[in-house]
DNA sequence: CTACCCCCTGACACCGGCGTCAAGGTCAAG
DNA sequence: CTTGACCTTGACGCCGGTGTCAGGGGGTAG
């Protein structure tokens, strides 16, 4: 197939998938008028890249996931090298987690002085109504909210 | 002062201050020869927008801050503008969380299959031992740890 | 032959907060 | 007078992943 069908079947612009050429993410034969010709394991290429790029990682992070598809193997995340890349993305993951978290922190502690009552629970009474089926879970207390599996906060931000 | 002494003071480059002039931020004053010249309240100033870019604002929402310690209030978050922005800039920090949440979710998902045992707790085992008196929280059985208020997961990415 | 759609390469634009270099003026100390 | 630290404006670079435009070729349907 064409640029433009893989495009198409794999949601991305042509542009990209030329720009993940660029980058030696996937590759394609030409054909005799130089049109770039791909087969169907490309579609699986680039809907791994794609679903890599969806939860942070960049085109360099994707790139041992490609190869280990292209070596074989039925997972792209089954190569040592995925695996490593993985466990180095969940720390940068956990940092930026906790650095937000404390930033939250700051800004809260902020509008306690300047807004009293305005933080109880999150993301609330600012911008009108909420979006729609949003049910607004129980905020309990106001504190502890438990979550699934997140980072340790492990704040130690002293302004 | 001069732009170097503000600098020094505030812990800024001298880059940074013009750049905030040039954003409408800053003003200052100029001397006969064209230097800027700024006095005092201008390490304030600059001291606001510091660490509000420390806690991810931009400039252009840290202006009601700045604008607010100009018009004489004694805290730039005092000012019905700021506490908007902080809203606002709350709401941004909650999604950016629960985004980051998921995809966290996401990768341990994946390591579970590929390299079972590796996530049991964030961040370890892949670059060297802790930084240094990183006590390694509890853990306990591997999920739920409380947070310090943190947002709602409400975690809905269905893959 | 003309339309028209698809493809090609190359290159600038974007976003934010600066770093850094260029080319030159100012002023106090020696 | 010279040196050298400090200042000025202007402008490009960076980072990542494209969007988009420019300018031109390929192939098919009418």
């Amino acid at each position: 197939m064409r640029i433009g069908e893989l495009a198409e079947r794999a949601g991305v612009s042509a542009r990209a998938l030329r720009y993940y050429e660029q980058q030696g993410l996937i590759s394609a034969r030409r054909a005799a008028n130089g049109y770039r010709e791909y087969d169907e394991s490309d579609v699986r290429l680039v809907a791994e890249i794609r679903s890599l790029l969806a939860v942070g990682f960049t085109l360099e992070d994707a790139r041992p996931f490609v190869d280990c598809l292209r070596a074989g193997h039925e997972a792209g995340a089954s190569c040592p090298e995925s695996v490593a890349v993985s466990l180095r993305k969940l720390a940068e993951i956990d940092a930026e987690i906790r650095a937000l978290i404390r930033h939250r922190a700051e800004v809260t502690a902020q509008l306690t002085y300047t807004c009293p009552g305005c933080d109880l629970f999150p993301a609330e009474g600012n911008d009108g109504p909420r979006p729609a089926g949003t049910p607004r879970r129980q905020a309990a207390t106001g504190r502890l909210a438990g979550g699934v599996t997140p980072p340790p906060p492990d704040d130690q931000a002293g302004s």
